[in-house]
DNA sequence: GTAGTATTCAGTTGAACAGTTATTTGGAGT
DNA sequence: ACTCCAAATAACTGTTCAACTGAATACTAC
């Protein structure tokens, strides 16, 4: 039910939020958002990132509704807008233990 | 909890796992699949793409554990491994009526 | 105006997709 | 067995798109 009827442009849509998350850079950026609001400046400290980049990912995953904007002052504030990217990381973490479990009992059956 | 502590190596596997449904056609692909296993020549016929499109997209979705495979004769059955793929849709389809809503209340209070 | 932060712009590089053509694989007919 | 045909995959090509970099441009506080 919940997915209401995927239309072509629903999946379209659905293809780039995915796109958002399909780049590690940007899975890492969440990550370090994980422990609260934090300026670009931040982020780029603590990812190794550069600057421009960084600004840009933060970007592309506002636009996609992973992350808030704040601004006060000099400063830019990106933070985590709920808490569904670690869901969605959590089933394919899932998925990939199930992988490598039958990919062990591969390897002792054959 | 579920997520094991995410390390490098496993953002990047679980990067490259969000692309492989980061393409309308995999999801296209996918989808067809719902209905049961269905072999590479039905596929091209049901999404009208290409034959060695569709069937370079159920390799690549193989290779990330979202498809099976079963080889019969002349064809070769695909079909879905679990039902994680539309948990995900699911989710971002949450996502989005979330953002339509959102945007339908800026346009109605601005 | 100066210093510091974030964004934008232009350019380069590299990856991924689509399309075409070849190769492999399995089955039917003779 | 040999030939022929159809299905699926592999190999190759051209093109498109996104990531990254460095310089230039807003924007804000002092």
């Amino acid at each position: 039910m919940a997915s209401t009827r995927l239309t072509p442009a629903k999946i379209d849509l659905i293809a780039e939020r995915f796109r958002a998350l399909a780049e590690p850079a940007r899975l890492h950026i969440l990550l370090a958002l994980r422990t609260g609001e934090h300026t670009v400046g931040e982020l780029v400290d603590s990812t190794g990132y550069g600057t421009a980049n960084v600004s840009k990912h933060l970007q592309l995953l506002h636009a996609s509704g992973f992350v808030s904007r704040r601004k006060d002052g000099l400063y830019v504030y990106y933070g985590l807008s709920g808490r569904d990217v670690f869901r969605l990381c959590d089933i394919m973490c899932g998925r990939l233990e199930a992988e490598s479990k039958a990919r062990r009992q591969v390897l002792a059956g054959g």
